[in-house]
DNA sequence: TTTT
DNA sequence: TTTT
């Protein structure tokens, strides 16, 4: 259970291709380089402004592989994530912070490239939900898959309704 | 997957005791009426001025259990979840359109008994993450039990690395 | 001042152009169709299922303007807004109730046509933020120009249409 | 305008007091420490983990001046804000990153003192809203009055400290 | 009514 | 380092 709300969403392009690499295990786990940016005019001076912010973006997992399979630099992505701040200690032994967002949902959206990265691959779909949910929050993009994964630990809970247990539509007292 | 992201966020209070149902197969499914309101000042008039939005969510399985062993009216909750536009006809045989938000996530918040609610029971907790993922977006609250079964159908995908399988702390290249 | 958080996330396609009118006073009002989607496998079946949710999206002002200079069919939208659930009574008599999203802040993504669509014109920029403060949340949209308007009433923006302006309610095409 | 959402949304507890400090021009700067945290149980050692995650949040102006008046330790709060990323050299000649969330929103939310501290002064109401839109997104808290300002530019509010008024960038103690 |  |  958590105290609290932690939650990033962002639009952005990828600065570069993700990078992925794997744990000892075979997990993948990519490292997104996101901007979102705006500009205004400045007030004094007259001119134009902008300003880029570079997220550092991890993911983990199914969502990584798929990020690392479709993702492009110049992409457009939705994330949606939690911050997490590490503190690490440099090559010099200095003490460092360093923030990034770990996502938990992931979308790509139109851009360059925008059109054909539709996750094709058979093994993305999300199955039936049950409890006569058949939409769901935040849903449906390619974090469903892992989200479960990551959120709840692997295993279902063990309080949950046994899946494929008759659960009709006519059942469903909206 | 998804093409789209439909998310809701609310913090508001509950005007009932939310009304829990179960279904044939043992589901609950419960429904929170959930307020959020905003005050002005009238321009013209220089009068105060209050508006109330009525929301009704809707929760399923565990969400919807803890919602009502531990929510009452009047208690303030964080909900976050996805819009749900349904037509029915009404008894007269009009047809209605009814809009929902079907909660993936909510969470307790301080309030008319908000110190005592925390769900303390055993079967909450959140097991630990894979993947080196010790946090969790948005995560971490009761929906992410649920959410693990309703976002994806029960049973972890079957290309999840295995639980308990040797990931390390030290296999993080973070 | 507000008690609570009511806030709607969308990204999605418009199924239509978007809908754009006047009021008495001279604010532009357009409606957006928003259409988001998920597919998945079902599980008895195995066979492949969509669910697309259709949103109605409310826009006014500059916003507005903007929706009907640059959104058509088919463009992929980032809407951010609130729930305004509205009870009407329809020609025969029947009350009903109607769901809107009221949009703060729009952004067009990529997809058909969304390479050409950034607002090019002259009025929209943002002006240098105070406070030291480059950066603003969420900012940087086309909301903002109109977000300031409605948000925080305070100084319309010098370009919105006058306030206090005979905008009376049954102005309102909703 | 802006090219991509950069948007942060907490619910949180404050770990300190805010600390509230004044640029040459008046604007005043808070700085939150706010704490998110999530518990779960370790898969393997069976064993109760906890994780909390702290939060440097800045608010300006009005804002920032609610913050530092009603704000306290301990306190539970609802932010939204936008992720900033500093870059700057510490004493020791050190090159650090520094991530911070920048408020556009902030509301107290129930818990130690969460019943009385209400915005009661006079000067944080919101005025009618125009266009016939009486609801605004996410809208209607603190921020609406500060958000204004610093979204748009456009016209200050009244209230705002006077732009252009000497604010320096080396007058930013951040 | 969109999109993939 | 992206994008417009």
């Amino acid at each position: 259970m958590a105290r609290g709300i932690n939650k990033v969403i962002l639009v952005g392009n990828l600065g570069n291709d993700p990078e992925v690499r794997y744990t000892g295990s075979g997990t993948a786990i990519a490292t997104l380089s996101v901007a979102t940016s705006e500009s205004w005019t400045d007030k004094q001076s007259g001119e134009r402004q902008e300003r880029t912010e570079w997220h550092r973006v991890k993911m983990f997992g199914k969502l990584a592989e798929i990020a690392g399979e479709y993702l492009k630099k110049g992409r457009q992505v939705y994330i949606e994530g939690s911050l997490r701040t590490e503190k690490y200690t440099d090559k010099s032994g200095v003490e460092k912070y360093s923030t990034d967002i770990v996502a938990s949902d992931m979308q790509m959206l139109g851009g360059p490239g925008g059109g054909e990265g539709g996750a094709s691959g058979g093994g993305f779909q999300r199955e039936r939900p049950q409890g006569g949910q058949r939409q769901q929050g935040g849903g449906g993009n390619y974090g469903g898959g892992y989200g479960n994964q990551s959120r709840g630990g692997g295993a279902p809970a063990p309080s949950a309704p046994a899946s494929g247990g008759g659960f009709e539509d006519d059942d469903i007292p909206f």
